[in-house]
RNA sequence: GGACCCGUGGUGUAGCCCGGUUAACACGUCUCCCUGUCACGGAGAAGAUCGCCGGUUCAAAUCCGGUCGGGUCCGCCA
C-alpha cells in the first residue's frame, strides 16, 4: 500500500490510508483511544477502539479510514485499523513533546536539541528560517545577482582584528573567514552583482543573548551604484519581498508565536549616526557620548524612534564615523571623519551593515596607512583595484538575527540549530 | 577583558535572607479507572545523599570559605 501524506489525507475520505509518522501524543481514555501522528507535511488525529502497541514518540505505521469529524483538529481524522511499530523508544524522552511549550531552560534545550528539534514549535523557527533562506535567494536572483560561494579557509584575516580562528592547514596557519568581504568585492568586478548565503566565524568571547561565534550571513555586493543609498535601496526592495514571503508562507509558524509581521515600508526611514544621538537624548534622555559608536540601549531608542515617528520596525541609521569603520569603507565628501556606511537596525537591534566602499586604488592605499593596515597576505584584493573596479557597495546581514527578532526570541541560539558559543563545541 | 547572577528528582520551579522532625509544587514516568480527548479527568506509586570539597553549629539545601559548571549585561559585532 502506498504511503499518503498527512497533509492529503483529506482527499481520501472514506478510503483506507496508510500513513507513516511519529507519535506526538496519546490520549488513553479507556475504551477509546487518540494519537496524533506527524509526519512532514503535518499532524492528524488517530482514533482507536482498542489497544495501541505503541507509545509516545515511537515511529508508527497507520493503516486506517478517514472521515471527517468536526471534533478533530483540523476537521478530518482516521480511523485505525491497524497499528505497527517501527522504531521505539529504548529511553524516556527527557522532556514532554505533547505540550504546546517545551518549558525548557536554554541550555536543557540546546544539550538535547536532537529531540529538541521533534517538538512543533521549535520546528517552526527553522520552517521560518528555510522560508528566509528560499526569499532571499529568490530575491536577489530577480535582482540580477549572481550566487557565490568563496572559501570559509583564508590566508589573511580580511578585516585586521584579532577576532579570527586561527587553524592549523598542513604545514601553514590559517584562519576561518570572519566575512566574504575581499571575495565579494573582487567578484563584483567579473559579475557585478553577487551574493552569498554563507557561515561566517567570529572569535569573539562575547556572552550575550544576540552573539555566536559562528553565523550565517546574508551577503550581497553590487557594482556601478551612484552612491551609498543605492546599496540601501537594494536591501530595502529585498527586505520587503523577504518580508512578504515570510508572511505568506509562514502563517501557521508565526501563529505558534502568536506574532504578525508588520509590512516593511517602501522607503525605511534614514537617520545619521550622529542625528540619531542627538534626537535620542532629547526625546529619551539618554546620552551616548559623541566618540563612540551608538550602543544596545541606543540601538533600542532608535527603534522606539522608529516605532514612534515613523510606524517603522527598520531604521537605517548612516555616516559613522571612518574610525569604527573598516579601511575599505567609503569616506563621505563633505566630510572625510564620516564614511557612506551604514547599519540596520530592526526592532531595535541591529541585523545589518553595509555601505559604499572605496574603489580608488589610491584612496584605498591612503586608507590603509591611516589605520596602519599592513595589507600582507591580501594582495590579491588590493590589486584588483589597479583594474578599474567600478563604484560599488554592499551588505552583511545577520540571518539567524532576523528570525529572533521576528519570533522575538529569548536568544539568537534558538535560531541556530546546533549554535558555537565560548562554552559550546557540541551537540 | 569588566560587572553581576545562578547550580534542588527526567523537566520547570519554590524553599535559602530569618539553620530545626518524612525537601514542597507543577509537568513527565509507572499501575489502575474512564468512548470524544487534544494543557483531558480521577485514584495511587516510584523517583533528589539540594554541583563538589571543607568550615561554623547540638543541627546545614539554608550561614561562611574554596572549587567546578553554567548564565546575563557591558565592551565588540551581524
Amino acid at each position: 500500500m502506498e504511503r499518503t501524506l498527512i497533509n492529503s489525507v483529506s482527499h481520501h475520505i472514506s478510503k483506507e490510508v496508510l500513513i507513516k509518522g511519529r507519535i506526538i501524543n496519546l490520549r488513553k481514555m479507556g475504551g477509546i483511544s487518540f494519537v496524533q501522528v506527524q509526519d512532514y507535511t503535518g499532524k492528524i488525529q488517530t482514533v482507536w477502539g482498542k489497544e495501541i502497541p505503541a507509545k509516545m514518540g515511537d515511529a508508527v505505521e497507520v493503516i486506517g479510514f478517514v472521515k471527517k469529524d468536526e471534533r478533530a483538529k483540523g476537521g478530518y481524522e482516521i480511523e485505525g485499523n491497524e497499528m505497527v511499530v517501527i522504531a521505539t523508544n529504548i529511553e524516556e524522552y527527557p522532556f514532554d513533546l505533547s505540550k504546546p511549550k517545551l518549558n525548557l531552560q536554554l541550555t536543557t534545550l540546546l544539550d538535547s536539541r536532537p529531540l529538541s528539534v521533534r517538538h512543533s514549535k521549535v520546528q517552526a523557527i527553522f520552517k521560518l528560517y528555510d522560508i528566509l533562506l528560499e526569499a532571499y535567494e529568490t530575491a536577489m536572483r530577480e535582482e540580477g545577482f549572481t550566487e557565490i560561494k568563496t572559501p570559509k579557509i583564508i590566508g589573511a584575516a580580511s578585516e585586521g582584528g584579532a577576532n579570527v580562528f586561527k587553524i592549523n592547514y598542513f604545514d601553514k596557519h590559517a584562519y576561518l573567514a570572519q566575512s566574504p568581504q575581499f571575495y565579494k568585492q573582487i567578484m563584483v568586478g567579473a559579475f557585478e552583482r553577487v551574493f552569498e548565503i554563507g557561515s561566517v566565524f567570529r572569535a569573539e568571547p562575547h556572552f550575550t543573548t544576540r552573539h555566536v561565534n559562528e553565523y550565517i550571513s546574508l551577503d550581497a555586493e553590487m557594482g556601478f551604484i551612484n552612491d551609498y543609498q543605492d546599496v540601501m535601496k537594494e536591501l530595502n526592495k529585498t527586505l520587503v519581498k523577504i518580508f512578504n514571503d515570510l508572511t505568506k508562507k509562514g502563517g501557521k509558524y508565526l501563529k505558534e508565536y502568536d506574532v504578525e509581521i508588520p509590512e516593511v515600508p517602501n522607503k525605511i526611514p534614514s537617520v545619521k549616526l550622529s542625528e540619531i544621538k542627538e534626537i535620542i537624548k532629547k526625546k529619551y534622555k539618554y546620552e551616548i557620548s559623541a566618540d563612540t559608536d551608538i550602543d544596545p540601549e541606543g540601538e533600542r531608542l532608535a527603534g522606539r524612534y522608529a516605532k514612534e515617528e515613523f510606524n517603522s520596525d527598520f531604521i537605517f541609521i548612516t555616516h559613522y564615523p571612518f574610525s569604527d569603520r573598516p579601511f575599505y569603507t567609503m569616506r563621505s565628501k563633505e566630510n572625510p571623519e564620516e564614511t557612506y556606511g551604514f547599519d540596520l537596525i530592526y526592532k531595535g537591534m541591529e541585523i545589518a551593515t553595509g555601505g559604499q566602499r572605496e574603489h580608488i586604488y589610491a584612496s584605498l592605499m591612503k586608507n590603509m596607512k591611516e589605520k596602519k593596515v599592513s595589507g600582507k597576505g591580501m594582495e590579491f584584493y588590493l590589486d584588483v583595484f589597479k583594474f578599474a573596479m567600478p563604484p560599488h557597495g554592499g551588505w552583511g546581514m545577520g540571518s539567524e538575527r532576523i528570525i529572533q527578532q521576528i519570533l522575538n526570541l529569548g536568544s539568537v541560539k534558538e535560531a541556530v540549530l546546533f549554535p558555537r558559543d565560548v562554552k559550546r563545541l557540541s551537540p
